[in-house]
DNA sequence: GTCTATAAAGCGATAGAC
DNA sequence: GTCTATCGCTTTATAGAC
């Protein structure tokens, strides 16, 4: 509801959908119904469904990346250095469950959608690389911490961090949980996940 | 090319590009295209697209959880468990490296594919983690264990083994990795992995 | 800017010939 | 068992009225 203009709402509408359901499963009359409008003006603001595709995939890569370039920089300790990438991060993803199976499903054989990632993205990785190595230089000149590689860092986070998300109405289906557990499901998973990280990196 | 009548060709034809595309991104048209005969063959053998997918979705989810059942019971070292479970794992998802994103995908809002899971998805769930259980408990009597939720752990070991592969072809692109790195990627990481989990559960 | 109407193509599925 | 032909429907995209 952020602008009321047609054009955004189709833009909305399109985001929630595509998020929810895929690319080839969303049709310009679904969005335009959800939009409120006629499927023709789906294609007067956008041209092809393709194009409004582009923008929304690459809205939702750069916002996820942005978030995840905020790593501290400050001298803390570990365990508020590990702890505050994961409530970031996890705090991003919980407002925006469908955002990495959107992404990752997208990116899934489509090498052509590969191509049209933004160009800044191998630099915005290098940054959040960079700025993990800098601590991490910091702890281990005070021989807090062991021998990290960084890639495996950020990924073991990552997958730790993103994964259950991807796959909670699965495991809440198969392990028979309540609703009441599953909002209080990834609430004590963060702090077994920083648990596991720190557990990891520590000398 | 396990059995060349047209009816698995069909079969196993529709697995690889459903497996690689999804449900909605695969016609009847392209299976048929794929496995050298007409469209109309397709509705022949399989009458809907429906019915097809489903009989690949059970299986793949049928295999993939035989194999997570595979769980050492001897009163091994907590190294050579750990070890013995990621390599099972491990092997079965670059042998399958579709498979993951493909059931997950295929749930995403799918309540309906939810309920259509085989009805002892729950008993092979439980197995696993009762075995995990068995030797947790066994381990902790003899104070090599800390005080673990099996669950936890269990997803913990799922999240680092399979989002790397999901997202593999996408860090590779941003980290500018050669081919030749690829290969080597996924077998360090695997002994990577293993320390990590190691590292969380140890008294 | 928003609509109706429609063109062109592709889809899933069936009927019927061989 | 495999094919051609075809139906009915949906899809993307455009043209043109208002």
């Amino acid at each position: 509801m952020k602008d009321d203009t047609m054009e955004k709402k189709i833009l909305e509408s399109a985001k929630e959908l595509f998020l929810q359901n895929g690319y080839e499963a969303v049709s310009t009359t679904q969005v335009a119904k959800k939009a409120g409008c006629n499927q023709a003006l789906v294609h007067y603001y956008y041209r092809t469904k393709q194009k409004l595709f582009k923008i929304i995939f690459q809205e939702e890569i750069e916002r996820m990346f942005m978030r995840l370039k905020e790593i501290p920089q400050d001298d803390i300790s570990i365990e508020d250095f590990v702890s505050k990438v994961i409530d970031t991060q996890l705090e991003f993803m919980k407002e925006n469950k469908n955002a990495p199976l959107f992404l990752i499903g997208e990116l899934r054989n489509n090498p052509e959608i590969l191509e049209l990632l933004p160009e800044n993205m191998s630099q915005y990785s290098k940054e959040i690389l960079n700025r993990m190595r800098a601590f991490i230089k910091l702890k281990q000149s005070k021989g807090e911490l062991q021998a990290i590689d960084v890639e495996d860092l950020l990924l073991d986070i990552l997958s730790l961090n993103v994964f259950p998300i991807m796959t909670q109405s699965f495991f809440l289906k198969v392990w028979g949980m309540q609703p009441q557990e599953q909002d209080n499901f990834l609430e004590r998973r963060k702090e077994h996940i920083k648990k596991v990280i720190i557990a990891s990196i520590k000398a």
